[in-house]
DNA sequence: CCGAAGATCTGCT
DNA sequence: GCAGATCTTCGGC
């Protein structure tokens, strides 16, 4: 599932591989919360997520394959990234059977100042908030669209501390509106829109 | 071939 | 809180 790499001194950091986005993306933008992403040195923790099924009529893989979703339907680790309402691109990685995870927020820890001047703002609560404010931040495009999640430009380190899981339902959807597949770090001043009640989720505490 | 819709964001009211 | 920007794909005629 992971794979513990040597640091310096005393500290472990815990790399994601390929086996970990190999499962129902549920399961997958749970346990990606909390763990730290980097594209090219930028990023910082991920605070939010949304899940897409394969029976899902909301997923961009539900009426089959095009030209632009194709990446959707590689091996679980692959980067699908996407253009929204014709401005923005958004990141996702792919699980199991054409399904996949939005990453929709982070907490900013690396690069703050290469994030700062691609993005109109210094606050570091508005730099990586939202799927398209994000991806402009780590200097996202569709040019990575396709490539491995494990694998240079991108970097995934397991999260380290305990990380309390709330859920709700997705945002911006038309269809399937009903499933609670939007997850965030409780109360997480990072997330691109609170969750309604603020309370934990019915099942999750993780780690 | 044209029109509508879409996993968004910003700025203005 | 809502309209507008902006672009690509797909479905209907």
């Amino acid at each position: 599932m992971t794979k513990q790499i040597s640091g310096r001194g005393k500290h472990l950091s815990t790399v994601l591989n390929d086996a970990f986005f190999a499962r129902p993306p549920d399961i997958v933008a749970r346990e990606l919360l909390g763990s730290r992403l980097l594209v090219n040195g930028c990023g910082g923790f991920i605070v939010e997520t949304e899940a897409y099924g394969p029976d899902d009529e909301a997923s961009h893989s539900f009426k089959g394959m095009s030209k632009t979703n194709a990446a959707m339907f590689g091996p679980p680790g692959t980067v699908y990234i996407y253009r929204s309402y014709g401005r923005h691109w958004c990141l996702n990685f792919v699980c199991t059977r054409a399904s996949a995870v939005l990453v929709r927020a982070l907490q900013p820890s690396e690069g703050l100042g290469l994030m700062v001047s691609r993005r109109s703002t210094s606050d570091a609560r508005v730099l990586c908030r939202g799927p398209g404010n994000l991806c402009q931040a780590l200097g996202v495009t569709n040019e990575l669209n396709g490539l491995r999640a494990t694998l240079p430009p991108f970097s995934l380190d397991a999260r380290e501390d305990e990380t309390i899981v709330v859920s709700g339902p997705r945002i911006g959807l038309s269809k399937a509106k009903d499933r609670p597949w939007r997850f965030g770090v409780l109360n997480s001043a990072y997330v691109s829109r609170p969750f309604r009640p603020a309370q934990p989720d019915e099942t999750v505490r993780e780690d």
